[in-house]
DNA sequence: GAAATATTTCGATAATTCTAGAAATATAGT
DNA sequence: ACTATATTTCTAGAATTATCGAAATATTTC
């Protein structure tokens, strides 16, 4: 992943509100959650959510599949994968031992 | 690591700048770097710099150590593996699979 | 094609962050 | 005490981001 990349990653999840919508998208499994769930879960806006998970989906984060009036979005793990791994092998290269091991 | 922690981290290092701080603190190793030098290195109007250390201090991920006159800065370990324990413990939950192992 | 539903875009304001020069502070050496 | 060095704080303007109501768009159902 470029740095470039990984920077915009870590913007769109350095946001509470963001960072809830991924994590609940995580939990929300391969289904995702269609904008209105979201929306009853988190309690925001629509449009205020509409643009966190715009920011998210220009990250590579999620991706967004309209089924009718229904558009469902989904975190996208290999993007998630991606910025893991900038940031173990890339960013904090040599540093594995202090990572990928347990029982520290 | 509580998920306010994890955002205050990741909006951190969501700035190209202090990515490029936070990898050259790494580079650097346990001796970290001075102020002055990432100024060298970055090109970044020390002012600046300040700020976005202070940024990447606030959020756990770097220490500073006063020397005399020359302030060092160094890279938290152990802050980061709390970050990436969020990822893949807590934030992605369940989906180990796709992250510790490799030879997808 | 009108009404209902789901979501986005528009638009405007508020809040925050970014940037960096200048002045201030702290330390060290003379 | 004076000078040089390292870094921070002050300050202010510019830029970006956040918020959200209202209007617009798209889709389904009747």
């Amino acid at each position: 992943m470029e740095e470039i990349t990984a920077a915009d990653c870590f913007a769109a999840l350095g946001h509470p509100t963001r960072l809830g919508i991924y994590r609940a998208l995580v939990r929300a499994g391969d289904n995702g959650a269609p904008v209105g769930m979201l929306q009853e879960t988190l309690g925001v806006p629509a449009s205020t959510l509409t643009h966190h998970i715009q920011t998210l989906a220009r990250a590579g984060l999620v991706k967004q599949e309209r089924d009718g009036r229904v558009l469902t979005t989904r975190a996208d793990y290999e993007q998630m994968r991606g910025l893991l791994d900038f940031l173990t092998d890339d960013c904090c290269q040599g540093l594995g031992h202090l990572f990928k091991d347990d029982a520290a």
